[in-house]
RNA sequence: GGGCUCUUAGCUCAGCUGGUUCAGAGCACCUGCCUUACAAGCAGGGGGUCACUGGUUCGAAUCCAGUAGGGCCCA
């Protein structure tokens, strides 16, 4: 074999991810075996390569690969969204550039501008997951925006419709100025902002008396409808009834008496603004006030603001306190601290705003929903501590906004034929809508120039509420095979951040069109931080550059890293020192390969009989470590996994196995053992090959040239060896015998290569099966001499009940081994005495089960022959 | 303000239905080694009142209550 001295991570990364693709591993179509499914969740088209996305979608092509070594038709499904807000504010950006406004355009000219944008910046977030190893089935990407995806979305609207769950509304909504559409209750990202309570003194009507209210927002002042009192409050009693005069625009305003105030805030006294704030809108609906609106739709101040018109919110909120001010409307005002919504997607607050939006009602759809993960758990959360938050945000569930005032997305299928607020019908196409339109105004003479269809659009996660199913025609053609085979999909790997916004929802659109689970287990990562646990963002500056990463470390390195201090549900620290750990495991595994290729293989070499030990040493361990990867991987603890992998490659394999059957220099390895370490090396890279795809498919097919259909990729996941548990507990105690020959070789400065001898007290038992065999060559010992009650001049150690002596050249120090000795002694009397607490306790003898007894009682009476073996020593030591 | 959740070694975290899997892992740290696969390595080692206070129990990191301090979600 012919080995290159160093691993070349770029250039072998290349190499098999093309050599993956030209051989279609990653295509799946249906067929005669158990599908396998993951959908991905669809990054935004016009996005990057986020440390978020690293550690997501290296957590799913683990579990791809690892399904497809396991036998199963692996699918896993990649695609984007269109991501409205988010491509809408890019591309209105770029128009800026080049001086011109979004209005400018018509909304086609503005459209095409978007899928120019969406050409050139699409799709790079999925040549980077290739970098990273993903292994989805590239033929089947998809985009929201596509026609047939598009296509399922307008069904879907125009039917939830029909079942009357889509309904038209004037709500009081989450207005982005900035972005001048609305978000959802979950776009809204609610901040701690440090402010000013603003007291200030309105006119009663007709007297001379003041009445004081507490305002954070004094600009809003110019929408009052009213002033509300808590008619418990004894302090206003006497203004009921009573009008107020508006400061500086001098309106006459109702007192108003409702139990919603708060007494204890502020003045106890409220103004009420229904057009600004949502509580004040229901106040104003209840007592029936007038809605006035003081914003334009970018929030500066409409004909309403009076001589503020034109002006922005936060700079007529200055100037119109100082007015109050100079006008000596202004009491006093005090810092408070409020909790502001701003927009997830531009940041700008978010002003609450009345209009007519588009609503779905989620309490029918929610039901099932509820009832899947939480009753029936056909979907199960991973963590499950998830559930409780599911469990808040379902049954406390409100309806669902989803119309956008964007032009970046599916328009909504409504067309008006007139001006009143029913003058409306909701169709797929504008045909059948003009069909439904003269049918329902008895207007035959209608035609297409008498409609126009609604021009906002559908939330974003409107389309992706549907992926599991749309991605495979499902909506459009509810019976095609391919739904039919892949649908249910088998897991979802997502950040909690979305949990609602779009893991619930499609839960909920599962059970609504195909009436079953749209997935099985969802797996729920942490959240990427730095390593001072702030989280990763562009602003900060903290978030490393991916592609840069895979090129330091190698993309398995990489992998590596995110994988290894991942912890399900926990917030991931990252360390660049993580990668570094991950490259170092791959420079382990390359040089062990290094090594057993570099032997010189002999026909006639008998098998020594410490390999064969190792051979059937190393057999259990693996199946022992397999059965702990089985466990973890169904508990979706993915990085425990990973590190069991870790530690039977690097601890068990490179450095016990391989040093036991290593041959001695300069001499040939038994050709049985050769193809026995082959075997179970390549045993050890199937196990690994999901974690670490790109190393391992490259030592595969160093190890033997091997037809497209033999590669690793494509491989069979390890059958579990039966593990022989006596061997293992052998081979531990074994360990521990090494382990002290090396103390004592350190201890007293003994080369390894010096030969040693080693006498034990017990007859050879201990060493069954050639275990003896270890003994010699790991701690490179000439002889081992059993029965043994004492040697001179040596130094000694205990495993177990068991003593063993190393007799040493020159004098034993017998000071420090009585120090030792003592030491030991003290600690095993400590022990047993605790031990002996337990069982003179009547009550612990009494209750306790008898196993726990038997196993005290155990213990009772291995110390006491411990304690016994390091008395006698000490005695020896003494003469 | 309401709900959920967490606090274990210097750091990041395991620790299941209370009992030798009960105080663990990885990293970091310290001490030897350039031993012919790997110094990105090998061998050895130190390090924790399991946040605090009570309670239940023969027995508590584990169960219960309270306190303190983080985090998340919602209003």
């Amino acid at each position: 074999m012919n080995i290159p001295s160093k691993y070349d991570a770029a250039e072998v990364e290349g190499k098999w991810y093309k050599y993956w693709l030209e051989n279609g591993y990653f295509h799946s179509k249906p067929d005669e075996r158990k599908p396998y499914t993951i959908v991905i969740p669809p990054p935004n088209v016009t996005g990057v390569l986020h440390m978020g996305h690293m550690l997501n979608n290296t957590i799913q092509d683990v579990l791809i690969r690892r399904a497809r070594l396991q036998g199963f038709n692996a699918c896993w499904v990649p695609g984007t969204d269109h991501a409205s807000i988010a491509t809408e504010a890019k591309v209105v950006g770029r128009l800026k550039e080049r001086g011109l406004k979004k209005s400018d355009l018509t909304r086609d000219e503005f459209l095409d501008q978007a899928w120019d944008w969406t050409r050139e910046h699409g799709g790079i977030i999925l040549e980077q997951l290739k970098k990273l190893g993903a292994s989805c089935d590239w033929d089947r990407t998809k985009f929201t925006m596509d026609d047939d995806m598009s296509a399922s979305v307008i069904r879907v609207f125009v039917d939830l419709f029909n079942k009357g769950l889509i309904y038209r509304g004037y709500r009081m909504v989450n207005w982005d100025p900035e972005a001048k559409t609305t978000l959802s209750d979950e776009e809204v990202i609610h901040e701690e902002r440090q402010g000013l309570l603003y007291y200030l003194a309105y006119p009663v009507e007709g007297s001379d008396e003041k009445v004081v209210i507490a305002t954070t927002r004094p600009e809003t002042i110019l929408g009052d409808t009213a002033i509300c009192i808590n008619p418990a409050d004894e302090r206003y009693t006497h203004l009921k009834g009573k009008k107020v005069i508006v400061p500086v625009s001098g309106r006459v305003i109702p007192i108003i008496e409702d139990e919603y105030v708060d007494m204890e805030f502020g003045t106890g006294c409220l103004k009420v603004t229904p057009a600004h704030d949502v509580n004040d809108k229901n106040l104003g609906d209840k007592h029936g006030l007038e809605v006035i609106d003081i914003f334009n739709e970018d929030a500066s101040l409409n004909h309403h603001g009076l001589h503020y018109e034109g002006k922005d919110r936060f700079a007529v909120r200055k100037e119109i306190a100082r007015e109050l001010e100079e006008k000596g409307f202004l009491v006093k005002t005090e810092t408070h601290v409020n909790k502001v919504g701003t927009s997830e997607r531009t940041k700008a607050v978010i002003e609450p705003r009345l209009s007519d939006q588009w609503f779905l009602k989620m309490e029918t759809l929610a039901r099932p929903a509820i009832e899947a993960v939480l009753k029936d758990e056909e979907i199960k959360l991973f963590p499950k501590k998830f559930e409780n938050t599911y469990r808040h945000w379902m049954e406390n569930i409100r309806d669902w906004n989803i119309s956008r005032q964007l032009w970046w997305g599916q328009q909504v299928p409504a067309y008006y034929y007139g001006e009143g607020k029913e003058d409306f019908v909701v169709a797929e196409n504008q045909e059948q809508a003009l069909e439904l339109a003269r049918k329902k105004t008895g207007n035959t003479s209608l035609d297409v120039s008498g409609l126009r269809q609604d021009p906002d659009v559908l939330d974003t996660w409107f389309s992706s509420w549907l992926w599991p199913i749309s991605v495979f025609g499902g909506i459009l053609d509810p019976e095609n095979e391919e739904i039919k085979y892949y649908y249910p999909t088998n897991d979802l790997v997502t950040g909690p951040d979305i949990l609602f916004f779009w893991v619930a929802r499609m839960i909920m659109s599962g059970y609504e069109y195909r009436n079953e689970k749209p997935f099985t287990n969802v797996y729920l990562t942490g959240l990427v931080r730095d390593s001072q646990r702030r989280k990763m963002s562009k602003s900060l500056g903290n978030s490393p550059d991916a592609l840069k990463l895979i090129s330091d470390y190698g993309a398995d390195g990489v992998r590596v890293g995110l994988l290894l201090s991942s912890a399900a549900g926990n917030d991931l620290l990252f360390d660049e020192g993580l990668c570094q750990q991950g490259k170092g495991f791959a420079n382990k595994i390359w040089n062990a390969f290094r090594l057993v290729s570099g032997w010189e293989v002999s026909e006639t070499e008998p098998a020594p009989k410490v390999a064969e030990v190792a051979v059937r040493w190393y057999r259990s361990k693996l199946g022992q470590t397999l059965h702990e990867i089985e466990d973890h991987f169904a508990k979706y603890r993915i990085s425990d996994a990973l590190m069991a992998t870790y530690k039977l490659i690097w601890d068990d394999f490179c450095s016990w196995f391989l040093e036991m059957v290593k041959p001695a220099y300069g001499h040939p390895i038994s050709k049985t053992t050769f193809e026995q370490v082959i075997a179970l090396f390549e045993e050890n890279l199937k196990i690994l090959h999901p974690f670490m795809p790109f190393l391992t498919e490259d030592i595969w097919q160093h190890i033997e040239k091997r037809d497209s259909d033999k590669a690793l990729v494509v491989s069979d996941w390890p059958s579990i060896p039966e593990v022989d548990h006596g061997l293992l507990e052998g081979f531990a105690m074994v360990t521990e015998v090494i382990s002290g020959i090396r103390t004592i070789r350190k201890d007293k400065n003994i080369a390894f290569k010096e030969v040693l001898e080693l006498h034990a007290t017990h007859n050879g038992s201990a060493f069954n099966g050639n275990l003896d065999e270890v003994v010699k060559k790991l701690g490179n010992i000439t002889a081992l001499h059993y029965n043994i009650e004492k040697v001179e001049g040596s130094v000694s150690f205990r495993v177990g009940a068991d003593e063993y002596f190393v007799p040493v050249a020159g004098s034993v120090d017998v000071e420090s081994e009585m120090e030792k000795l003592k030491e030991e002694l003290s600690y095993a009397e400590g022990f047993l005495k605790s031990v002996r607490g337990k069982l003179s306790n009547e009550r612990f003898v009494n209750n306790a089960p008898e196993k726990v007894v038997a196993i005290e009682k155990q213990k009772e009476a291995d110390t006491l022959a411990k304690i016994l073996t390091i008395k006698e020593s000490l005695s020896n030591l003494g003469k």
